[in-house]
DNA sequence: TTCGGAACTTATCGGCGATAAGGTGGGCCT
DNA sequence: AGGCCCACCTTATCGCCGATAAGTTCCGAA
């Protein structure tokens, strides 16, 4: 019987988990299935491509595609899908570098525009209700990269970084160096979502309250540097 | 005379900025500086420990060190130093991919103690600025990251992506398609920008409010999901 | 029964990071 | 003056990588 997409896909993901992103060559995924490295490239047309599936897969199985997010509760969907999807990228290894860079799939499209339906019945534009989601989509993949990376060389590191010799003299930073161990990754990742969430709130906020006219306002040229 | 280490971190970079990070070969540095590349095994221990003198001289180009914030001007410098960090890692071909997973060396501490003290000044508690500074920093790198690798395969595509027939059926996301195409960076990031630095302001003022007692109420346990 | 193409194998390519081992030249000690 | 040491580099080579070319197998349709 041939061999299916899905199936190396599932196995890469697997092999992904057992030896990282640099141990995920087509050799031992291969050896993995029972087939000659050659062979994977019948069905992918090179590595990059079987990467994207796997970071489509990654997410698929985190993210229902077909909820229908309601305008009033903005607040709680837009939290729970930055949860959900951090767990997504965490629970495989290296899983932000494997998502990082793929483009969404047409298939994840109508997701995206319902969301963004419901945050313009908020009183967003559609320009600003994406730039929104993709702030928080940024903010998620750069945590999730940092995360891992520290877990990654956490292991082949040799002694702890930040040791408290190195923090002498410095007074706040060794109260806070239990963010900078990350030595509580959820709590910090929970305290950075809340404060895009409060920003989005008072973003909201003025553009409701803007009655949307004057289309040019918002759209804040390149060096558009007004903060208040 | 003798290959000085600055000299090849100097050159590693302008090979990065020719090549991409992928084009940045020990072979083709050598070739570069004029020597074997198992010479360069003598001055670094590995290809690790060049990236990451790379990405500190990537950041040390655009960031002064010596810099002593103010309190009162928070927003002003937090939004600087963004744009000034977006702008070093966008000088250089991948620069983000280069910086991520780095760790500041001892002697950028010193620069986050000051930052640390003009926020506590403002308000914060130790834990929350460094959460603060994370915060934003993360936005940056995953933000940079996508961009980067948005032009980088902008040159290898065939077809620009999300075509019009593929919105179809979606007019929202039809009218935010400049977002989507990343037609201008710029004003994007500033978006995000802004947003993070209204939820710091609300931040700021909910714990500057409370008068600083009860130390356990803003650690937020690992499931604290409260948003309001 | 033949034939074509899907699905695989074997053989091989050029390039990679890294290590081992050997050479070389200048400065320092006696 | 002579010898030596060691910083710094070279040559040779290893094992691995992604990818391609070309040949093989086998099944289903005509």
């Amino acid at each position: 019987m041939a061999l299916r997409r899905e199936d190396v896909v599932r196995t890469a993901l697997r092999v992904l988990n057992e030896e990282g992103i640099d141990g995920l060559t087509t050799r031992r995924l291969a050896r993995e299935i029972g087939v000659q490295s050659p062979a994977l490239y019948w069905h992918f047309k090179n590595k990059r491509e079987l990467l994207d599936l796997m970071a489509e897969a990654m997410l698929a199985e985190a993210l229902p595609a077909d909820r229908t997010p309601e305008a009033e509760h903005w607040p709680d969907w837009i939290a729970a899908d930055a949860r959900a999807k951090r767990r997504a990228l965490l629970a495989y290894r290296d899983g932000a570098r494997v998502h990082a860079g793929t483009l969404p799939t047409d298939d994840e499209l109508p997701a995206v525009e319902a969301q963004l339906s419901a945050l313009c019945k908020a009183g967003l534009r559609p320009r600003t209700a994406l730039r929104l989601l993709l702030t928080v989509d940024r903010y998620i993949m750069g945590w999730v990269t940092e995360e891992q990376a520290w877990r990654q060389d956490a292991a082949d590191r040799a002694r702890p970084p930040f040791p408290d010799e190195a923090l002498r003299e410095l007074p706040l930073l060794s109260e806070a160096v239990d963010v900078l161990r990350m030595t509580d990754h959820d709590a910090d990742f929970e305290y950075g979502l809340r404060v895009l969430i409060e920003g989005f709130r008072v973003e909201i906020a003025r553009e409701a309250g803007e009655g949307q006219a004057e289309p040019g306002a918002a759209a804040a040229g390149a060096d558009g540097h007004e903060l208040a």
